[in-house]
DNA sequence: TCTGGGGTCCTAGGACCC
DNA sequence: TCTGGGGTCCTAGGACCC
């Protein structure tokens, strides 16, 4: 059999931080929202329970917190981050190999563990709960995929206590009769309604189909995922994280935006949050995209949706430059008068491609007459890591920020910001 | 009437993930 | 009034080359 594999995964990872630093929300309904307040991002069993939906809009739930007394927080990314970390870095004690696949999820390579396999995963499930207070779930499997379903059935079925072990062939024939294709992990609602539509309802019978017939539904990817199923590795573990392609800033307005001016403000202030995400990971770019559009979800309303793209060169990290190509295609895509054009813009971004380690990328042989002097970024960055974000910005973000969103209901960063820390009454 | 064949590279768009 | 943000991978099709 091939080497098992673990994903170890936090249980409503957002909700259970908020938890530990205030363990009166333990029991009660709680919920994180998105960006902007916008819609629901995590919830705990509790709120689960009273029908709050995955990604439901804040403004139509009014109602059931109203009545429930449902505790509501805008999202806390600094804590969850940190939080992740430390979990991170628990997990690491117990494998040499593993990969952190997202913010509350890790792959752990099991093999070398015989027939302690079992006893070190739940050790492992133990060690993250005392050490940073977060609850988790372990699947274990051959492949990833695999893993990934025994562990949304170890977070479903109580039998298994937090850790089920698709090693066991009697146990994987149970789950996967039972796991409807919807929930595994690379089935989309694209796919499943394509596989519903020739009668496959269960994972299993995904199992059973031939190769050729599921490359030909969902190409060469249906095709891994189904050898997958069958305890085939197709995905391996990464450990070292891979070079990363591109980079985005987005945002939703907190109140739409009307003018150029408006839009120019807000995508200044993009641009440069994301030169900064750029020089944090000594990268520089090679395109910058700058998009808007209106607010997809009133289609009464006129609609109006529109991006550039140009290159940067030479290839660059720094604001200045990065806000001029933004602005520079925001004044192509804008349509219209500047000062009203009909459209309410709600959100709008910039996107950078071709990203490469800055001391690789390709040098001009025309340089520009003056370069731009890359002590003036660092001064920004030290500035702004030393006083705080935004201590010091391009004067083209504005100062008025309307565009600014919500969070009305954030909690402390209680473990990244001095000033949060938790008070203790003795 | 008859109009080559075989490549590469790039981009846009779809699908999926958390 | 109010619906997130940030990623990856794959494919098809066009442009271009000899």
């Amino acid at each position: 059999m091939a080497d098992p594999i673990a994903l170890i995964d936090c249980n409503n990872f957002y909700v259970s931080c908020e938890r530990v630093f205030d363990p009166r929300l333990a029991g009660v309904p709680v919920i994180v929202l998105s960006n902007n307040d916008g819609c629901a991002i995590a919830r705990s069993e509790e709120a689960k329970a009273l029908g709050i939906k995955m990604g439901a809009p804040a403004f139509k739930m009014r109602d059931v917190i109203e009545r429930h007394g449902i505790r509501v927080f805008s999202s806390n990314y600094t804590l969850y981050g940190d939080m992740s970390r430390r979990v991170v870095d628990t997990i690491g004690g117990f494998s040499p190999r593993f990969e952190v696949y997202s913010i509350d999820e890790t792959f752990v390579d099991l093999s070398g563990f015989g027939e302690r396999m079992i006893a070190q995963a739940s050790d492992m499930r133990q060690e993250v709960r005392e050490r940073t207070g977060i609850p988790t779930c372990v699947g274990i499997a051959a492949t990833k995929t695999l893993a990934k379903l025994a562990n949304f059935a170890a977070k479903k079925n109580p039998l298994f206590a937090g850790i089920c072990n698709l090693t066991d062939d009697a146990i994987r024939d149970y789950v996967l009769d039972r796991v409807p294709i919807g929930e595994i992990w690379g089935v989309g609602a694209a796919t499943e309604a394509k596989l519903q539509a020739q009668g496959i309802l269960w994972a299993s019978q995904l199992r059973a189909m031939p190769l050729p017939h599921a490359r030909k539904i969902g190409t060469v990817v249906l095709e891994r995922l189904v050898a997958e199923l069958r305890g085939v590795p197709c995905i391996g573990i990464e450990e070292v994280e891979p070079q990363r392609k591109g980079m985005a800033v987005t945002r939703s307005a907190g109140t739409p935006m009307t003018s150029f001016d408006e839009l120019s403000q807000a995508l200044s202030a993009h641009a440069s949050r994301a030169a900064e995400k750029l020089r944090s990971h000594g990268l520089v770019a090679g395109t910058i995209t700058a998009f808007f559009h209106t607010n997809r979800h009133k289609p009464e309303r006129p609609q109006h949706s529109a991006s550039r793209t140009t290159r940067l060169t030479p290839m660059s990290a720094d604001s200045f430059d990065l806000v001029e190509a933004a602005l520079r295609c925001a004044a192509r895509a804008w349509k219209g008068d500047r000062d009203h054009n009909g459209y309410a813009y709600t959100k709008a971004g910039v996107i950078l491609d071709d990203l490469v380690v800055a001391d690789k990328a390709p040098r001009l042989l025309f340089p520009p007459d003056r370069p731009r002097d890359a002590r003036l970024m660092g001064a920004l960055d030290a500035v702004n890591d030393r006083f705080g974000k935004k201590t010091l910005v391009l004067a083209s973000e504005g100062y008025k920020r309307s565009w600014a969103l919500r969070a009305d209901h954030r909690s402390p960063r209680y473990t990244t910001r001095l000033s949060d820390l938790p008070t203790v009454n003795i």
